[in-house]
DNA sequence: CGAAAGGTTGAGTGCTGTCAACGTCCGTGG
DNA sequence: CCACGGACGTTGACAGCACTCAACCTTTCG
C-alpha cells in the first residue's frame, strides 16, 4: 500500500488539513487507483457513491442536454477533489482527460471521516468556495463573451493553471500542452469546434500566439492576448 | 434587538446548526438590515467584509467585462447565505431586486465564529455544493441551450424556486410574480431584453404560458414547458 | 499501407444581436 | 384630475457572428 506521507499532493490538497496519525486513519479507508485517458468515472445523475483526490493528470466534468449537446463544466488538476460529498446524487459526470491517478474513497465513508475531522470539511469549504467563484466567473464568459474573448481568456487560464500545478513557480509558461482536444475545448467554451478552430488560426495568424504542434501553444504576446480577453 | 428565536428562517438557515445558546453567540456579532430594491450590498472585486443571511426578499449576484456586460450569476432568496466567508476578495456583486432584510455580519467576526462551530461550516459546506451543482448547471444553460430552452428553463427554475420559498408546500404555483425585470431575465440568460421579449410573446401566443402583466406569469401547459426547456 | 481520429478551411444559413420606433405603466407635480 | 416624464416592455427591420454542412488535410496507430 503506498503511504500517504510520500503523495505528491500531500501538502496541497485536503489532506493538508490532517496530521500524519489522522492521514493514516483516512489513508485505511481509501485506495488510490489508475484511469486512462477517456474513462469515465463518474456518470451524471447516478447516485453519489465515489470521491477522490486527484493525485495525477487533468480530468473534466461535464453534463449534457438530453439530445446530446456537451458542456464542460470543470477542469480538475492534481490536489483537486471530485465527486458530490453529502448529497444523494452527482450533477457531472467525471471523465479523465489524460491517464489519471487518483487517491479514491466511497462517498459514505469519506462523509462519515469528514464529520469528524472540522479542519478537513473547512479545506474543502474553502475549496469548494474557489470552485464556485470560477465556475460563477466562467458564466460571465460563457453568457456574455464573444468566441474570440472565449479563447483567448481560456488560453490565458489554461496557461495560469498548469503553472500552478506545474512545480516550475512563476515561471508564465509561455509555453504547454492542452490537456485538451478542439472538441474539448469547445464544450468547456459553448463554442463548436470548428470556431474554435478558426479563432485559433486567427490569433496564429496575428502573430500573438504559436502552435507548433496540435497540443502544444506558446503565448507570443501577452498584452495583445489580455486584450483579446476582454480584461481591461 | 430582535432574536433569532422568532427569526422566519431560523430553520432553514445556516443557523440551523446551532443550539438556542449558540444562536445566541452570533447573534451578538450580527444585525439585522434593511436594504431597498436596486441598492448595492457587495461590490465586486472588493474586499470581502461582509457576509449575511438572506431573511427576506430576493437578490442577484452579479459579475461584469471591463466594457459593462453584465452576467447574472446566481439569485438568492430568504435563507440563502451571501457573501464571500474565507477569503479575501468578493467576484461578484449583490444587489438586491427587491426590498431585502439580511442578518449581516463582518466576515472576520464570522470567520472566526464559523471555524470554532464545525456544525456552521458543515451546514455552510452543504450550501456552497448546491450552490456550485446550481452554478455548474446553468453553465450548460449558457453554453449550449438556444433562446427558446433558456427562457422556459427559467420560468419552470423559478417557479420551483419560489413555491420552495413560499410556504403553500406542495403546490405548483403555475401562477407567480417574477422578482426580474426582462433586462435583468437578459443578463441571466445571457441573452438580450429583446430576445427575452420576443420568447415570451411566442410562448404566450402558443398558449403555453400567461403573461397578466408585466411581473406575472402563469403557466398553463406545464409538458409543454418541460418540452420548450428541453428536458425530455 | 490503410483507416480512424483529430484538425483546418470554405460556403452558406440562421439565430440572436443591434438599432430604432412605439406602446404601456406608474409616480409626480401642476 | 390630468399632463407629463421616465422606466419598462414590445415589435419590426436588418445585420453579423457563430453554427451547419462539407471537403480535405495531418497525425497516429495497427
Amino acid at each position: 500500500m503506498s503511504s500517504c506521507q510520500t503523495c505528491v499532493v500531500r501538502n496541497r490538497a485536503i489532506c493538508s488539513a490532517l496530521s500524519d496519525a489522522e492521514l493514516d486513519a483516512l489513508n485505511r479507508m481509501g485506495r488510490r487507483i489508475a484511469i486512462g485517458r477517456g474513462e469515465t468515472l463518474i456518470w451524471e445523475g447516478d447516485e453519489s457513491a465515489l470521491v477522490a483526490n486527484v493525485i495525477e493528470g487533468v480530468l473534466k466534468l461535464s453534463t449534457s442536454t438530453a439530445d446530446g449537446r456537451e458542456q464542460i463544466v470543470g477542469v480538475v488538476y492534481p490536489s483537486d477533489f471530485i465527486g458530490r460529498p453529502f448529497g444523494d446524487t452527482t450533477q457531472h459526470s467525471v471523465t479523465a482527460l489524460s491517464d489519471a491517478q487518483l487517491c479514491l474513497f466511497t462517498r459514505p465513508s469519506f462523509d462519515s471521516f469528514a464529520r469528524e475531522y472540522p479542519q478537513l470539511q473547512h479545506k474543502l469549504l474553502e475549496r469548494t468556495l474557489t470552485e464556485l467563484d470560477r465556475a460563477r466567473g466562467w458564466m460571465l464568459l460563457l453568457g456574455r463573451k464573444s468566441a474570440s474573448e472565449r479563447v483567448a481568456t481560456f488560453l490565458l487560464d489554461m496557461a495560469r493553471r498548469l503553472a500552478e500545478t506545474s512545480c516550475s513557480g512563476a515561471d508564465l509558461h509561455e509555453r504547454f500542452d492542452l490537456p485538451l482536444t478542439r472538441q474539448q475545448m469547445a464544450d468547456l467554451l459553448g463554442l463548436t469546434i470548428e470556431t474554435v478552430s478558426r479563432q485559433l488560426t486567427r490569433l496564429r495568424q496575428a502573430g500573438i500566439i504559436d502552435l507548433p504542434d496540435r497540443r502544444a501553444v506558446v503565448i507570443l504576446d501577452r498584452a495583445a492576448m489580455e486584450a483579446e480577453a476582454g480584461n481591461g
